[in-house]
DNA sequence: TATGAATGAGTCTTCATTCAT
DNA sequence: AATGAATGAAGACTCATTCAT
């Protein structure tokens, strides 16, 4: 390795790190106001910089919000293909699944928000964000897909409106990222803990 | 009753109904691309009319949201306060305020997915929009009381996290408003039916 | 004189009546708050009834200023007209004159304030005011031409700058208007011979 | 002094300077046309950039008008004050103000032009400009009780109405600014010597 | 005569983006 | 890497004007 290259790299991994500083910056701002209510100027001022800098390091505010949701999909989906190849039943897969998102929500907080609030609205505004859509189909799949082996296999009621149960299902385990804090009463896995005792056996006493 | 008086009852009832299609266009397209979002200019489109011609009927876009929303809060919390009062068990006031909700989105649906969406955004813009914090925090004095209520009584489980089913409950309900179709495949009652059978008693298989 | 006739007459004396009062409240509105400023709204509002129902009596918000003025200025030429046909002396012009304008004040006040303070402006939106131009030019020569007479006829002082003198006297006289109040403390006349004592005399004390 | 600071200097130097010339700009275009009747894009024309441009400086129109009128009545008190604190005679202090009142009519004719016909407009529109109707106020209080003690030191004479003196005067001295240009005839001081020759002892030959 | 609803051009303002330094 | 000044398109809102009733 010559120090020439060297130097590069390291340069690369500074400019790299920036990015994901500044990203981290613009993922709070975009959840907290909204991506289409969010100014670049809020960002920046997050930041510490002036508007105009951050289009060193960004093509466009759009790239911001590319950058973040497709880092963050990246990673959950990959998390989500470990549980799916691990070939656990259909109850425990729910379980993995629902344990993972919790984790997801607790790496990614203000990226989960902001998947779940713009991706309409984005996927509306440009074709790039096309993948959004293909994640929600996805996700879909997999949880329909989920639900019906685990009826077959009878671990889950056979008297449930199943697309009704998917998206009850979805929801609730999304939402969380509307108030969790990291550093809040509950961890990620309590939380998962919790839910699934609710999702699965209800909150009726027996 | 004299004519003068049918007349002026006539045009101010003519008008009111002019607001009223107005706003139920205006809240369709709040609801479906955010408030922010939405330029004033989508919102007559949508009513076939020019931009400048909705500010013969509204001051503004925030008034336009601002009626939308105590519209649908003021009649929504009617109904609460009707089940509130009618002095039932924790379990059967649960299950008629989650139906309640549920016609709420039927008859609101708009509304209701802006509420959501935009209570946030708005409560930090202006003031006019104290009341929707105030809605929020009404409604969780209203569900914490619930759920401690029912623990005691010995209808709810004694070993989940009031908070956190608080919460579950809360965005697990209002949440429907985001795909709830009135022509849809399910009616508002029956879909109420299924959630509270999975709330009170889980989606699995005894 | 035929019934119809007088018929005819009576609904045209009527409709020249109803311009005359819009065109009182359009002045004083124009006069408070300045031409551009006021919108035909505002005059309407001042008159009771609706904006666009102005147009049943006035092509445009330009045609009622022009009426405004035009009928001020007719008026108010009239007058120095007649005290300029009539011979007198250059001190005893200029006595008259002072009088004549304070009596236009007096009856045209909020004419004589749209005229000083809009008549630039107006003549460069349009050509239609270039009545306003041809007044001011008389103005000056009106006003040079006594001057000079004076010094010549050894009324008033050689030692002044003419031109200077000229624009003195024009704005002390009219500007009045901005202040004059027909109910006030000192009636029209009364003002003329304070304005006429200082104008000539001084405020020195001997 | 550091390099770093004289460079922080330099460029905050430079932006007063961009925001001075803007703002003489603005003060010129307000003046001539009016301020209800002057768009923000005239006055970037007259600039050289682009509307928009325009909000990088100043917040809005208001403010840059706000920023003109104080800036002149600030100078103008300052000179006044001094003015008043040098224990002059009632008659020396009527001369030391008015020359001092052309040459702020020398320094900043369009803002003492916008001052004279916008501030009512201003001082009704918004409450930040509630220091225009002060200004009117302290400016009456100083010229009332120059004439009074005038009056009773015998400078001036006993035989007028003081209020319409006032009005006289002010009007008088002010309107020179609707018409004074820097390179014309007569320089500020003439003009000021002419004034008081006519204010002082009248254009009568004696 | 007047109303009420709408038009459409124009205003102020915001904001993502660019670029010379 | 970042600044600061500017661009230019777009947005909310205003208002003179029109017209069917």
């Amino acid at each position: 390795m010559s120090p020439r290259r060297r130097d590069t790299e390291g340069t690369a991994a500074a400019r790299a790190e920036r990015r994901a500083e500044l990203l981290a910056t613009a993922a709070e701002v975009f959840a907290s106001q909204g991506y289409a209510a969010t100014t670049v100027r809020q960002i920046a001022d997050a930041a510490g910089i002036l508007g105009g800098s951050l289009y060193y390091h960004f093509d466009s505010k759009e790239s911001m919000v590319d950058e973040i949701l497709s880092t963050f999909l990246n990673e959950m989906w990959a998390a989500y293909d470990r549980v799916l190849a691990a070939g656990l039943g259909a109850r425990e897969t729910l379980e993995a699944i629902v344990v993972e998102s919790f984790r997801s929500i607790d790496r990614h907080r203000a990226a989960v928000v902001i998947y779940q609030n713009e991706s309409r609205y984005l996927a509306a505004a440009s074709e790039r964000f096309g993948y959004l859509l293909d994640s929600h189909r996805r996700f879909k799949e997999m949880w329909m897909s989920l639900l019906e082996r685990g009826v077959r296999e009878g671990a889950f009621r056979g008297d449930l409106d199943l697309p009704l149960v998917y998206r009850f299902i979805r929801d609730t385990v999304w939402l969380a990222a509307g108030w969790y804090r990291r550093d809040g009463r509950l961890a990620a896995d309590d939380i998962a803990k919790q839910y699934l005792a609710m999702v699965l056996e209800g909150i009726q006493a027996d």
